[in-house]
DNA sequence: GTGTTATGAATGAACG
DNA sequence: CGTTCATTCATAACAC
């Protein structure tokens, strides 16, 4: 019964920016805008106030974590595999049809850090329903955890 | 399986340390290395990978939850009566004590911002949007900003 | 197969 | 501004 995703979004204590927020945040950001001014936070904010509760302090909280977030892709990504054993027991990987979407529409689990943000890719999700399925698209697991080497 | 159609699994995995890995990670935890700096990360996540996939995310995340967890055992074992029902913890009080705990109180967010005033310009100080922060502090599943989800 | 627990991962907020 | 803490979510692992 409760497999479904049945999640309350409910409140929380913590500021949560909805979908739409968060692609304004990430589009600003992306914009080329590192260094928020004051009066910029308060535009964005009063921007934003209009998809949901948000303050200037999220605001500026979040542009902080971005910026440090980015930069911290130095945490590699790195996939070591090794090879030791030769033999590969294929577990169970069942992997599913990639489609649908997660449960979450705030959070979309990425991999490890973003590998890099250089990239003038400018990747917004439009649809006000928002495809899931394309957030999902990002990930890259490149890796079989499946097995278990003792 | 799954009742509900709403299902569907992301192809993301959750990292697995193999016991051995775990093993190792308690280890070098118990060693004392609190805050594992980056080398360190990178070595241990070298050392690691020779048990099983691994990355220097995995470690550090690793860490920073062993790290949060065990505070969070240890600040609770102090429960004073054997009490086996366990009175509703939460009861509305907004009364702030003058003397908040040293304690890190997921303070909702405030509204200090008075970092760098980079701005020439004094600012007012007036958002009327704050009046939200408060109400979103404590915004339960009520009719309230519910529908920010778009 | 269903429900629960354990734990990795993501993120907002705070500290230095 | 970079790093760390605290909280929450999602999911693998486990028990029923």
């Amino acid at each position: 019964m409760m497999a479904c995703s049945g999640h309350k979004i409910s409140a929380r204590q913590r500021w949560t920016p909805t979908p739409l927020q968060l692609q304004l945040l990430e589009r600003i950001f992306d914009e080329g805008n590192g260094t928020p001014t004051k009066q910029k936070i308060k535009d964005i904010t009063n921007e934003l106030g209009q998809h949901g509760p948000i303050s200037e302090t999220n605001v500026y909280n979040w542009f902080q974590n971005r910026r440090a977030r980015s930069k911290r892709k130095q945490l590699a990504p790195t996939s070591n595999n090794n090879n030791t054993s030769s033999a590969e027991p294929e577990a169970e990987t069942e992997v599913e049809s990639p489609k649908e979407k997660k449960t979450r529409p705030e959070s979309f689990q990425l991999q490890p850090y973003d590998y890099e943000n250089s990239s003038p890719h400018s990747l917004y999700i439009h649809s006000p329903d928002i495809g899931f399925d394309q957030l999902m698209s990002k990930i890259e697991v490149s890796g079989c955890y499946s097995s278990y080497f003792l």
